[in-house]
DNA sequence: ACACGACCCTGTTCGC
DNA sequence: TGCGAACAGGGTCGTG
């Protein structure tokens, strides 16, 4: 997308999550993407009319491109699917497809430049990645927390970035027990988690990602960082921690699923 | 200010 | 085989 021209929008719904802005594939039309950024969860895509496309994935939601020498589909586009809903003509002939079956996934297009006065973005925790997330930065936002630590670190207002999979992937491997309360973790512990989240993200990022079922790059490869799971998904499965013998145990914490060994998760 | 549950929606898997 | 319940990568909103 980067450089090149939408040369055609097709909008198939009224919105996803939330109603689309009004006029969207007409104020999409014709505009050149002239770069492509990412903030938490969200793609961000500047673009040469003055406004910024903000898209989120939500659970199900995939952006697949066709009509390039990228994956499986040179030169030619797969036919079209069920709940495709916002189809982007790129001016080299590439095709966009944003699908999403759940409709958790939202698009909104909003003035370049006020990322911080935008609702989803307002708020939002340092990027994992970054320099402004810091050992002091996290220790100072667990600090007081009567939340366990799982949601906490799920709580995109903490640290930005982090889903379910790789918070339970970073506390396995910081030895911290997910029902732990956050402000209850020592200064040492907490700062240890930052070198960890970095890994597990790079990790999975260098792996292209985890696809549990269905998951695919925008290529259409599938990730593998599902073959290094320790814990997601390994319920009643032995605790991979070296000399550990526990057993990985499934509880549900703000209505999602977390997987820990009881036995060195502490 | 914070913490919790309900809710958004469709598809797949699992138990009976 | 059929059917309902449970569950899924995320996030907001209202309530107490």
């Amino acid at each position: 997308m980067a450089g090149h021209v939408i040369a055609r929008a097709e909008v198939r719904r009224e919105g996803l999550r939330w109603p689309f802005p009004d006029r969207m594939a007409e104020r999409l039309t014709g505009a050149r993407v002239e770069r492509l950024r990412r903030r938490s969860k969200y793609i961000l895509a500047d673009l040469d009319s003055g406004e910024t496309l903000l898209i989120h994935l939500g659970m199900s939601g995939r952006m697949l491109i066709s009509g390039t020498s990228l994956g499986a589909f040179h030169h030619e586009h797969p036919t079209p699917q069920k709940h495709d809903h916002v189809v982007l003509e790129m001016d080299a002939g590439a095709r966009i497809t944003y699908n999403d079956a759940r409709r958790f996934g939202a698009m909104d297009l909003f003035p370049t430049g006020d990322d911080a006065a935008h609702p989803l973005l307002a708020g939002l925790g340092p990027e994992p990645l970054g320099n402004a997330f810091s050992e002091t930065s996290l220790a100072a936002a667990l600090a007081g927390k009567n939340t366990p630590i799982k949601t906490a670190l799920l709580d995109q207002h903490i640290v930005a970035g982090l889903g379910n999979i790789y918070v339970c992937e970073v506390l396995h491997r910081a030895g911290l027990n997910p029902k732990r309360k956050a402000g209850r973790i020592s200064q040492a512990r907490a700062g240890a988690l930052v070198p960890i989240i970095r890994d597990v993200l790079s990790e999975a990022i260098a792996s292209g990602g985890s696809s549990l079922r269905d998951y695919r790059q925008a290529d259409g490869e599938l990730g593998y960082f599902q073959h290094a799971f320790q814990v997601y998904d390994r319920e009643g499965a032995p605790c991979l921690r070296e000399g550990c013998g526990g057993t990985i145990r499934r509880i549900v914490q703000s209505g999602r699923s977390s997987f820990y060994c009881p036995k060195c998760q502490r």
